[in-house]
RNA sequence: GGGGUCGUAGUUCAGUUGGUUAGAACGCCAGCCUGUCACGUUGGAGGUCGCGGGUUCGAGCCCCGUCGGCCCCGCCA
């Protein structure tokens, strides 16, 4: 029944065809995307991954590629012979090969094919099928042009970050994947060992350690495309597996990493035409959270935060004065020209922001009069006050929230985000960089009256703190100071995406133990944990220090696309299932005591 | 762990106050058609309304539970 491919060869991908190729002889082959059938005429719109080709099969001229053209169905695999022939009169704009088609006089059917599960391309529409469909039959949806596109678009980016970083003179080397689990930060994945019963290696969550054993190796300038797993909950731009684009370097200060850092993505943006500029602007993370509630700011847009909270010292309305005493904050942001938002709109936006911990979202409506849910509380020479200092304008809506630092933060500024995704204020063809700087080196964990590593525990407080840190560790009394230490560690935003971050390492085995001291880390625990890494640092390790950049991450914002599923071959579902091969799945008995491993079921 | 939302033909969706035989478009199958490219046209097939239970004379619709997709909070050194 089908027809064997033998020697032939393909002449032409089914994108490159152009006015220039008429009358020569050509073979395509690729997928029928198309057949339209009119008896003695049948045209195919052949699609391979270069685009698409109409061919046509006429009775007169090729009665045996047109009778073969009857059994051609969707999908199918085809080779054509044919020849190169003008578009008289009927040339499609559409297509990139639209001025000419190709005449067959011979057709091959090298495989047939099932009828798809859901239609690979709804005209003029993005009514794709129902992602769990597409997801169990990855290998058909990648098939589209949109998604071809993007794993394309993915496979340049890396091959430019390798260029660059080979051009710059880093090392790529490879790390392990099998790993020791060091639990600190996400939940490791972890793989048991048939030769030592009962262990368990790690996969890495990053290679962090390894690369900074690369510096005391001597190597100087590291890098590597490095796949990293996290068994964490996903989200739209996280997956448990992942790839990072991982660089360390010796003799490093913070200004040679952000060079890197924008030397690397102004390389890698070159791709879509993008210049980003040579020197990003730089904002320290303390800044960061004050004007826009977010270290990873978006600033293609502006409705920065307005503190209120000086205007409404002293106030009587209760909820208020609370908050101010209790050191927390009352900020907001100002909306131009949305004063005619609804009640329900309002309401949705209290909503969104309750997500967050806040208690409330109260508002002022800069109208023909001017209107507010604080108006009874507060009068209304307090709300103009407000509005004044909010920088609200006639027509203007403010949104208000008072509560903990960390809440009116949180929640303003994704209402921030919010909001100007409701009502289209972001620029979709700018790319606004930004270097967050001076990241805290702890964070305080409430539950536990504990600090933890903002970064990781390996990362250098700054110098101007290292006084501040030492007291914190050393005297009882002072330990609340962690939470001042600023730490040599950056991110690199790209239109409110973390799209790199890291940090000059602590390259002193004083200070590393200082730190594990600071994050509750006895001495043996640490050398239980990383005692090889200490004893490493013994060694003569230089000062260095690097970054790790998330490739899918850099890829959404190269494909304009908010899904991480849209730049990965095969993805997993927010439950981290693979639906396509049904993974994770059992494994046998057999394999199970191999390996020493009983499964407890309840 | 929690919240929101969706689930009806292969696909995308509609389905009134709970009421006869659950509809449309695309796709699919068969025929006709010499210039289509969202071809047209004639005819046809195709349904466990996610699953389980309940209320009711009667459930796609109401109630309870459950499973799955997506999004968010927590989490992600």
């Amino acid at each position: 029944m089908l027809d064997v491919l033998g020697n032939l060869e393909r002449t032409h991908s089914c994108g490159e065809l152009r006015e220039g190729d008429v009358g020569k002889k050509v073979v395509l082959m690729g997928w029928v995307a198309k057949k339209r059938d009119f008896g003695v005429l049948t045209f195919i719109d052949l699609r391979d991954r270069d685009g698409v080709t109409q061919v046509v099969m006429n009775e007169e001229d090729a009665g045996e590629a047109h009778s073969k053209a009857k059994n051609l169905r969707g999908e199918f695999v085809i080779a054509v012979k044919g020849e190169v022939v003008m578009r008289e009169g009927t040339h499609n704009a559409k297509l990139a090969t639209g001025d000419i088609e190709v005449h067959a006089s011979e057709i091959l059917i090298l495989n047939d094919a099932k009828v798809p599960p859901f239609q690979l391309e709804v005209a003029g529409s993005e009514n794709l099928a129902d992602e769990s469909t597409r997801l169990k039959y990855r290998y058909l949806d990648l098939r589209r042009p949109q998604l071809q596109h993007n794993i394309r678009m993915r496979a340049r980016a890396v091959a430019a970050i390798r260029e660059y970083f080979d051009g710059r003179g880093f090392i790529e080397i490879e790390t392990p994947i099998l790993l020791k689990s060091t639990p600190e930060g996400a939940r490791d994945f972890v793989v048991p060992s048939r030769i030592h019963t009962g262990k368990f290696f790690a996969l890495p969550q990053s290679p962090q350690i390894l690369k900074q054993l690369t510096m005391i190796s001597g190597f100087d300038k590291y890098y590597q495309i490095a796949r990293c797993f996290r068994d964490e909950d996903l989200r739209a731009d996280r997956q448990p597996e992942f790839t990072q684009l991982d660089m360390e370097m010796s003799f490093a200060n913070q200004e040679m990493a952000y060079r890197e850092i924008e030397g690397m993505f102004g390389h890698v943006f070159k791709l879509i035409g993008v210049e980003l500029p040579a020197q990003w602007p730089r904002m320290t993370y303390a800044e960061a959270m004050r004007r826009y509630g977010s270290d990873k700011p978006d600033l293609r847009f502006e409705m920065e935060l307005v503190d209120l909270s000086s205007e409404l010292t002293g106030t009587d309305f209760a909820p208020f004065a609370s908050v101010l005493e209790n050191k927390g904050e009352i900020k907001c942001i100002t909306v131009k020209g949305k004063a005619d938002h609804s009640r329900k709109q309002l309401e949705e936006l209290q909503e969104f922001v309750k997500r967050y911990g806040a208690g409330a979202l109260a508002w002022i409506k800069m109208g023909d009069e001017i209107t507010s849910s604080l108006l009874k509380v507060l009068g209304e020479s307090k709300i103009a006050e407000l509005a004044a200092a909010a920088e609200a304008e006639k027509g203007d809506l403010v949104l208000i929230v008072a509560g903990k630092r960390s809440v009116v933060a949180a929640s303003l500024g994704a209402l921030r985000v919010e909001v100007a995704k409701r009502e289209d204020l972001i620029d979709r063809t700018a790319y606004r960089p930004l270097i967050v700087t001076e990241f805290p080196m702890f964070e305080y964990d409430e539950e536990s009256d504990c600090y933890a590593a903002a970064h990781h525990p390996f990362t250098s407080p700054m110098d101007e703190d290292l006084e501040k840190f030492t007291t914190a560790v050393n005297d009882d009394t002072q330990h609340h100071l962690l939470g001042e230490v600023r730490a040599k560690a950056y991110d690199a935003v790209i239109n409110g995406y973390e799209c790199a971050g890291g940090s000059i390492r602590i390259h002193q085995k004083d200070i590393q133990a200082l730190n594990f001291k600071a994050l509750g880390l006895t001495v043996e625990k640490a050398r239980e944990r990383f005692g090889f890494f200490l004893d490493a640092l013994e060694y003569g390790t230089p000062p260095h220090g690097g970054f790790a950049a998330g490739v899918e991450r850099t890829c959404m914002i190269l494909c304009g696309t908010e899904n991480i599923r849209d730049v990965m071959a095969f993805p997993k579902t927010a439950s981290a299932q693979d639906l396509m091969m049904d993974s994770p799945g059992e494994v046998d008995t057999a394999q199970l005591d191999e390996l020493g491993i009983g499964i407890r079921t309840e």
